[in-house]
DNA sequence: CGATGATTTCAGTGTCGACCGAAGGGGAAC
DNA sequence: GTTCCCCTTCGGTCGACACTGAAATCATCG
């Protein structure tokens, strides 16, 4: 007997949320995420999710807060509903894979800094020559790749 | 009056430690990486680190496993020597950041069984199509990208 | 083999952050 | 104004992890 397709998506939830715990964000959070991607109606307010995700109110206050600072959530609040309505806000994904990207990218300033400090003596510079020549081609090549990337189809 | 290079130095590698402590490196794996980017000359053994860094031996210890496991120091034992030489491999940095990058990347994976499970009801699955679709394109342009890297310079 | 000097292991400590749940605050309905 | 929800705030708990320092281990040399 095999199980249900909302059961597997529980699990698959889960498994999401614990990848992006792997990258900080709260377990919590990223279940938010996971649960709002595939949640059918699409908009759910806090107490829905603190009942589905069985989760404290008080964690879904604070997680909610975060994800829609980040941008990838949109609160929405309507005339004579006192709950607020989440959904995700999918367009978002891509501004915060870009910061994702350039959190790596930004290590070339600092291997700048350590090169204008060993300016004086090129043999001592050699290693972090190495290093900074690998972050700059990188600040370089990807504000150029996002520059190419497509339109998400409608 | 001007502060010495060397202090100057001293601030970068922690600046340095500072970043790779917001990615989850331990500040002291990253004050090693920093100064053994920059130290003249370029081996050191624990003992040194120990005390130029302050930390104690357990906590280099530690930290240097790690980041040779890693690839981005390398351990070097000599003959008539009872203590070992660590130095910065540098030329693993690039494997290091396409780690990074393929971290990132692989979320594909978990948006990919996302969209199999919602495959029946393509109302529903359309959020998750967005991000999907950023996922996969990137998952293929990393690899195209890390195709066209210069080899860095002697 | 014993001594010496270096490294690794390990138990203990302190810090930090996620989470909970109760208390407080703010609207909407009546 | 009062009641009823819902949300947010906040103190407290718990677990995880970095770090320390001492003890155990290991390798080299006499």
């Amino acid at each position: 007997m095999s199980v249900g397709r909302e059961t597997r998506l529980s699990a698959w939830i889960e498994r999401f949320a614990a990848h992006f715990a792997e990258e900080g964000i709260p377990l919590i959070g990223g279940r938010i995420l996971g649960y709002l991607l595939v949640c059918q109606p699409v908009e759910r307010t806090a107490a829905e999710l603190s009942q589905e995700l069985e989760a404290s109110s008080g964690s879904i206050s604070t997680n909610l807060k975060f994800l829609v600072n980040s941008g990838l959530v949109t609160k929405r609040t309507r005339r004579g509903r006192q709950a607020a309505e989440y959904r995700i806000n999918e367009k978002a994904w891509s501004d915060f894979v870009q910061r994702k990207l350039h959190a790596i990218a930004s290590v070339q300033t600092l291997t700048d800094d350590g090169m204008r400090l060993l300016s004086g003596d090129p043999e001592r510079a050699m290693r972090l020559k190495t290093v900074d020549h690998l972050y700059g081609w990188l600040s370089a090549e990807i504000p150029a790749l996002w520059e190419r990337r497509p339109a998400s189809p409608k």
